[in-house]
DNA sequence: TGATAATAATTGCAATTGCAACTATAATTT
DNA sequence: AAATTATAGTTGCAATTGCAATTATTATCA
């Protein structure tokens, strides 16, 4: 199966890398691909907190599936909710001591797994391209909401 | 949340496309991408079959979920199951008229998402980066099996 | 040949996701 | 201010996925 097109070539990249991570996750006892997502949005966020609306934004995640992502992090005590004061409909997500350290523990095993299957094969110039494109494109799609 | 590195990028880009593409299929009435995939892999292989394992290669996908796919497909009768006749272990999969009429009924509609969405954002000049980049790196993970 | 290992595909079951409905609160309108 | 509309987040339930085990058949090899 030879792909022609850039798009068949982007949903197909995408697939076989983003399942290659997960198994190198779990062959390394560590949890997914959306754990890390939401542990790094949190530890980025002012006061490690986030709204459940903006967090879902940040990882690009429904909000029902959110509310339960965040249910799982809560159980292995990585995050935990708050009730906001100010609007009293609102939850903080906190990310907590052992939610960093686990983003510290995954990020290791993350970035191996980016280097040799993604960067690696990347000349200077090709990653400068791809990164000024994709944020055209990305930007564009928040725009252009159908 | 500016995203810096080229791979978060390629990440959030993947979701975001996706979400809207599959958007766009339900407005129309129509099966999601993954139903798309299958029917395209089929119309393009000879005959019109392939065995459940290549398919599933094809598509990127494991072979029980592509089992239960292929089941979803044939009750919708675009396509059917064949007993290969060499290997009595094996199954052909097989795209019915109707499989091709669905097909065709999806594509324009895909078509103008990605080209809405991806190509129009795109100077030939990066596609062709992107597109030998890609290649370039789907190759490698084919070697590299960790 | 007979035993052992590998491959093809499916199945059972639990975990995750998607979607629509729901609860509570806040913002807007008249 | 009361009524209406919008927003935040969660919940119920069905559909989909992931993973391990299972069945059937084919390939290997001692």
């Amino acid at each position: 199966m030879t792909l022609t097109s850039t798009w068949a070539l982007f949903l197909t990249t995408h697939a076989v890398l983003v399942e290659k991570i997960e198994a190198a996750l779990k062959k390394a006892d560590l949890p997914p691909l959306t754990w890390y997502d939401v542990l790094w949005a949190l530890e980025r966020a002012p006061e490690h907190r986030l709204r459940m609306h903006e967090l879902a934004q940040g990882v690009v995640l429904s909000r029902s599936n959110l509310t339960r992502l965040v249910d799982r992090l809560e159980t292995a005590r990585l995050v935990k909710r708050i009730q906001a004061t100010d609007d009293k409909r609102g939850a903080y997500s906190v990310i907590t001591p052992a939610g960093l350290a686990m983003r510290t523990r995954m990020w290791p095993i993350y970035l191996r797994e980016i280097e040799n299957l993604f960067n690696a094969h990347l000349k200077p110039a090709e990653d400068a391209v791809m990164r000024e494109a994709l944020r055209r494109i990305l930007k564009a799609s928040r725009i252009a909401d159908d």
